[in-house]
RNA sequence: GCCCACGUAGCUCAGUCGGUAGAGCACACCCUUGGUAAGGGUGUGGUCAUGGGUUCAAGUCCCAUCGUGGGCUCCA
């Protein structure tokens, strides 16, 4: 099945000051229009600034981007901080020039002497003559153009738009973020480019929000709070994208789990287990030999037989559905499993728990008739909501993926199997996107984004039709004609897999875990040595009430005991000094820095409780 | 995999010009027994990622490897 995880850097996205997460009024359309023409112009004027102190850099590509612009440059020395720092001066003094933008449209010959000495625009404009690609390698539309803006000294190959005068860019609300490697043109067999990353607003307010949203960004890491937390590490001795779960992990893993198996077997899944290793035969038959190998990790040898690490788990159940004929009586099957899989990715793409090479898929497969697609695929896209909905996930995008030019599977499959994704969409009333073509080759696809407390989408649900496995495996089931007849097939994982939808998690919460989450739910901070027992007293009965309790009975003051329960992100802190421990109470703290104060214990435990059924922050 | 940067105590980091390794937190022990975000003292802890090289001398300079990070690329 599909990769569920998302493209690197999906997930970054800054929504907050462009869109208030609302529809985007004409506005700021509007504004937004004139952001990328101050972002594109920027790039320009960094452009100018770099040439000016490299005169014999090789211009690349500069485009607007969410958030800002870069540009890509040929130079004959890595450039360092300082060197940013320089460029952005100049860039300021460029900008207080004051220098109009002018567009010309020019011909080839005059095109071909102006970038003489600059190959990578002469390559662009070949390509654009040839009417095969703009600058930012997308296919052109109408004739082509030689389109250049000036200003001032500088002028580049460039279809536009800009702002009309340098000035127009705000010099307090622009900033050099980074600089990083890029292939030119996004093939890694050709030249490595230096690439400075910018940002750009329309006013130093805007900038300033920009860089708190990142400040954010970096402080919810999961990298580090995974570390700080005590949930999961990464160890150069057991190989990099392998993640261990400590205790405290473990035991939020469990709870996602425990809540995943529920909430599937009222959903009307079976839960299945398959092996982690398949021979080779398997792998050929199911087309992962032919087309997943270089994601695939090298064969073992069991006695002169090849076997592979799992990267996917449907060749297995679809063993399983082959154990015996099936009749349409007991379609549709659908099965479930955590299945733990494992992938080859290069080196250079792992991030922390986004990117990994060993995990857990929430995987499915459903099997059913064609009398039974449009339901299922409903019911599987209500079921996806209802499961994000509950780890707290409120805003979705959907992208609607249909028949690519390459394909299998008979036209009238993929029809159907489209209109039943599109209607359980419309039914579901939720805004989404079609990708024509953009399906992968063996059937089309929904695939669910959500959007986290800070704005960012990232992709975890993924709903594809296969149109290819059933054919190699040769699935059937018999009618009620008796006759025997191609099952329907949907793969489907909703969290994507564990390590990544737990990365996410840690992230929307910033490790502060809603209460049923939390790996520990309430600390007890017995005030002195002598509350010490009757702290245990209570944790025990909170402990039977079903709640993961610790005692702080170390020597350190009780102001010492809450800050670590609150670096540590525990909801509740239930103090107990002479006081409770006379009246059989706990004192309440929580998290958010409440104090709703004492309460009898059973109090305490039905609030608790309430938190956890309902999935409340606190 | 590629470009660039980084790798010093469990964690976060300092370490000057190449001259024989330091802080805070954590941990252990002792004192302290307190009322809503850090009480005090003492102590343990380092093959400076690994392997080579240069040098009288390497945490520091050079090379390689491993890992991490920012990107590129790929993603059945």
């Amino acid at each position: 099945m599909g990769d569920p995880r998302a493209p690197r850097g999906a997930g970054v996205f800054f929504r907050n000051l462009v869109s208030q997460g609302g529809e985007m009024s004409k506005k700021k359309e509007q504004e937004n229009g004139r952001l990328e023409r101050i972002r594109h112009s920027a790039a320009h004027v960094m452009a100018q600034a770099v040439l000016e102190k490299f005169p014999g850099a090789k211009l690349a590509i500069g485009p607007a981007i969410e958030n800002g612009f870069y540009y890509d440059f040929d130079l004959p020395r890595p450039l360092t901080p300082e060197d940013l720092e320089e460029i952005e001066a100049r860039m300021r003094e460029i900008i207080a020039e004051g220098y109009d933008f002018v567009q010309e449209e020019i011909d080839e010959e005059e095109a071909r002497r102006l970038f003489a000495d600059q190959p990578y625009k002469l390559e662009l404009i070949d390509e654009i003559l040839s009417g095969g690609m703009d600058e930012h390698g997308r296919p052109a539309e109408g004739k082509p153009v030689l389109s250049i803006y000036r200003h001032g000294p500088f002028v580049d190959l460039c279809r536009g738009p800009h702002v009309s005068n340098t000035k127009e860019i705000n010099p307090k609300a622009i900033k050099l973020l980074s600089v990083a490697g890029a292939y030119w043109r996004g093939d890694e067999h050709r030249p490595m480019l230096q690439r400075i990353y910018g940002t750009a607003w329309e006013t130093p307010k805007q900038l300033r929000q920009y860089l708190a949203w990142r400040e954010e960004v970096e402080k919810r890491d999961h990298r580090r709070l995974i570390k700080e937390l005590d949930l999961i590490s990464f160890h150069e001795e057991g190989g990099p994208g392998l993640a261990y779960w400590h205790p405290k992990g473990g035991r939020i893993r469990q709870v996602i789990e425990d809540f995943w198996r529920e909430q599937h077997r009222k959903g009307g899944y079976e839960i299945v287990f398959t092996p982690h290793i398949g021979r080779a035969q398997l792998w050929e038959r199911s087309g992962h030999l032919d087309f997943y190998r270089e994601s695939m990790y090298a064969p073992m040898d069991v006695e002169g037989v090849e076997y592979f690490i799992k990267p996917m788990n449907c060749p297995f159940h679809i063993l399983m559905y082959k154990t015996r004929r099936r009749s349409y009586r007991e379609l549709p099957l659908r099965w479930a499993e955590l299945g733990t899989v494992y992938r080859y990715e290069r080196s250079g793409v792992l991030h922390g728990l986004l990117r990994v090479r060993g995990f857990t898929q929430d995987d499915a497969h459903i099997f059913c008739t064609p009398e039974q697609i449009e339901d299922e695929v409903l019911e599987v896209l209500r079921f996806s909501l209802e499961m994000l909905r509950a780890f707290g996930f409120e805003e979705f995008q959907v992208y609607l993926a249909t028949m690519p030019e390459k394909h299998v599977g008979e036209p009238e499959r993929w029809e159907q199997a489209q209109n039943s994704l599109r209607k359980a969409i419309e039914a579901e009333g939720l805004p989404y996107e079609v990708d024509e073509g953009g399906g992968a080759f063996y059937g089309p696809k929904i695939d669910i984004k959500i959007k986290d407390a800070l704005g960012r989408l990232w992709q975890c649900t993924t709903i594809q039709f296969d149109f290819n496995l059933p054919e190699r495996f040769d699935m059937t089931y018999v009618g009620e004609d008796g006759k025997e007849h191609r099952p329907y097939m949907v793969h489907r994982a909703l969290l994507g897999s564990l390590e990544r939808f737990f990365g996410i998690l840690v992230e929307h919460y910033a490790g502060a875990f809603p209460v049923w989450l939390a790996p520990v739910q309430a600390v007890l901070i017995p005030i002195a040595d002598r509350h010490v027992d009757y702290a245990y007293s209570v944790a025990n009965r909170l402990r039977e009430a079903g709640l993961r309790v610790e005692v702080n009975d170390s020597s350190d003051r009780m102001q010492a005991k809450i800050r670590d329960a609150q670096m540590e992100k525990i909801p509740y802190m239930l103090i107990v000094g002479d006081r409770e421990m006379e009246a059989g109470q706990v004192n309440l703290r929580r998290r958010d820095g409440e104090v709703p104060g004492a309460m009898a214990v059973e109090t305490f435990i039905d609030l608790a409780l309430e938190a956890v059924r309902e999935h409340r922050p606190l």
